[in-house]
RNA sequence: UCGGGCGUGGCCUAAUGGUUGAUGGCACCUGACUUUGAAUCAGGAGGGUGUAGGUUCGAGUCCUACCGUCCGAUCCA
């Protein structure tokens, strides 16, 4: 039986909590679990992001750990101190709390230095004078530099030098001495300090020379006692410099554990690219609802319930993942069904007269606020002799009449929380041939949970009382990209010799031109309340979040997702 | 080219060598219900685990080769 076996079923463990299951048997780290989560302050966080802090964060959590934030901010030229606070922001929203203050490289810079100046005297560092060019030609020869055997003084001594500041940018650098015939072309001496005359977000003008993230990031951990450090998948081959750093300097040893990225469909997560359509205005900034940032997503009204579940369905592996946006669509929509305001909206409105309901008369009636939950309540809505409908409800000729539930003439529907009525006739304007107006009488003992008419319909429709109704703005926002993979599609060309080639196609070529439509629209009054906490549903419609840009006399609606469309056309 | 990672239904994921029932979610299809064509409920279709060998009483799990795919040679992180 299966119901059997799902009780038997115990809940399996990730790869990575196997990992820490183990240390704890082995006691590698005396049960002591203490991630971190180190984002450069250069841009704004991403799902993918979200992703990592998820990940840190919660396995921490699950075995009573703690996650500290450290900034690995160890390049001036593109880190500032705006990312640092946006960066704290997005993962305070999404729920979770560093442990004590946020960290920083830099913090360590005195400390890394001495390091360094400890694997100089250990004979494992050196200063080399060799260009980039040809740095890179040795490298892949797998030559040694004429400068590796230098003497230790003379590499302390200019070591020092390049500290001071006394030489200019690019003069020199700092290689460990490792391997130059490694297969890992990263062991192959690489630098880990370069001066940079540049002013640090933190440090001013203290430092002339900045450390690589080879040698800032695992000795950061392991200042930090960090036990498990997780990071992503590009990062698995920089494993063997992390342990070697802290071997050779005999300090506190870290784990790094690598785990795939999560990317999702039919957009982009690289930085790079994200501020190109920035700078290019294809979108409107970093929290633009259309972009894949943290920011983006809270501003498209998505929730961290929603984004944290999605990860969570998403789980953790070593296999490269391109989800599906259908599975973040899902959670969102399992989120806020459960949360949102259900509230009638007329997008693209169509007048309708109720020719037998008295004109100058009029009636309150009660809806209730979410069927999902009773605490949400009730609210008044208004009905009278004019309303609007959306456009689309209505049919001068439905193409398949027995799967079509809204309104045709002689169709009766249902409108919701109202009466029943029927379609009698409608207007339409000589020049264009648009229907510009619906003449339906109502059913007047089908009123809404008091209905003795006996009349059984199929379509329920929403709809706005004309005469208060509210006018606002509606964003409706669709995917960015119309292909599913925008940075990975090539095509062919030939060459100056006619030769056939490939190259990559530019992902902006994908822009979706219809990924934002402004509309305005008709509401019941009730949305004047809503504050950008609220989550609503507009009923049949979406759901929608006041945006930022509302102001005082135009409230502005952002729908952060569709309603699963059950009916298919045609 | 070299080195490394990864191949389980359309997309994720489980299975920790052990009963030909290979999990679960998303997506999809059907039906019921419905004052949201949503939600909910019930049901369904779809894979034999990249390929070929091997080890084993027994392989999605181990080994070998091949194929595919991703990542890696910044004075970026």
């Amino acid at each position: 039986m299966k119901v059997e076996k799902t009780e038997e079923k115990e809940v399996s463990l990730n790869f990575i909590e196997r990992i820490i299951e183990e240390h704890n048997a082995n006691g590698r780290f005396g049960g002591r679990v203490h991630t971190r989560f180190p984002p450069e302050p250069n841009g704004y966080l991403h799902i993918g992001h979200a992703k990592a802090i998820y990940t840190s964060f919660t396995i921490a959590q699950r075995y009573g750990g703690k996650t500290n934030l450290r900034f690995d901010d160890t390049n001036p030229t593109t880190e500032r101190t705006d990312f640092v606070n946006a960066i704290q922001k997005d993962i305070q929203w999404l729920g979770f709390q560093w442990e004590g203050e946020p960290k920083y490289a830099s913090d360590y810079f005195q400390q890394l230095y001495d390091y360094a100046v400890q694997l100089i005297k250990q004979g494992q560092a050196y200063v080399d004078f060799s260009t980039a060019a040809q740095m890179d030609t040795m490298k892949k020869a797998g030559t040694a530099s004429p400068y590796r055997n230098k003497p230790v003084e003379e590499n302390l001594a200019w070591f020092e030098k390049m500290k001071n500041g006394e030489l200019a940018d690019g003069t020199c650098v700092l290689r460990l001495k490792i391997d130059m015939k490694s297969d890992n072309w990263l062991m192959r001496d690489p630098v880990i300090y370069r001066i940079k005359k540049e002013t640090h977000h933190r440090t001013g003008d203290k430092w002339a020379i900045y450390p690589m993230y080879d040698w800032a990031h695992g000795l950061s951990d392991s200042i930090e006692g960090i036990t498990h450090s997780l990071c992503s998948l590009e990062f698995e081959v920089h494993r063997p410099l992390y342990d070697w750093c802290l071997e050779q300097l005999k300090v506190y040893q870290s784990q790094q554990i690598e785990f795939s990225r999560m990317n999702v469909n039919y957009t982009v997560t690289s930085k790079r690219k994200l501020k190109e359509l920035i700078d290019l205005e294809k979108v409107n900034g970093w929290d633009d609802p259309r972009m894949p940032t943290i920011s983006g997503m809270r501003r498209r009204g998505y929730t961290p319930v929603a984004i944290k579940d999605f990860i969570a369905r998403a789980g953790v592996s070593r296999r490269p993942q391109i989800i599906d946006l259908s599975n973040l669509e899902a959670s969102v929509r399992n989120h806020l069904n459960q949360i949102a305001k259900r509230v009638m909206v007329v997008l693209d409105p169509i007048k309708v007269v109720i020719t037998n309901y008295p004109e100058g008369q009029a009636e309150e009636l009660t809806i209730e606020n979410n069927p999902e939950d009773e605490t949400a309540g009730t609210r008044q809505v208004k009905f009278s002799r004019h309303i609007y409908i959306e456009r689309e409800d209505f049919m001068i000729d439905p193409p398949k009449p027995k799967k079509y539930y809204r309104l045709a003439p002689n169709k009766t529907v249902r409108l919701k929380g109202a009466y029943i009525i029927q379609c009698d006739d409608y207007v339409t304007d000589p020049e264009t041939g648009e229907i510009t107006e619906l003449h339906c009488s109502y059913v007047p003992n089908s009123k809404s949970g008091e209905d003795t008419s006996g009349v059984k319909v199929k379509g329920t429709l929403h709809w706005v009382n004309q005469e208060d109704a509210v006018e606002v703005e509606t964003r409706l926002y669709d995917r960015l990209f119309m292909d599913e993979n925008p940075t990975g599609r090539k095509e062919s060309y030939r060459d100056e010799n006619n030769k056939k080639r490939k190259r990559p196609i530019d992902f902006k070529t994908f822009l979706n031109p219809d990924s934002l439509k402004v509309e305005k629209a008709y509401a019941e009054p009730y949305l004047k309340g809503a504050t950008m906490e609220d989550h609503f549903q507009f009923m049949r419609k979406g759901y929608f979040v006041l945006d930022q840009d509302s102001t005082e006399d135009k409230m502005i609606f952002n729908r952060t997702v569709t309603l699963k469309d059950g009916w298919k056309r045609r």
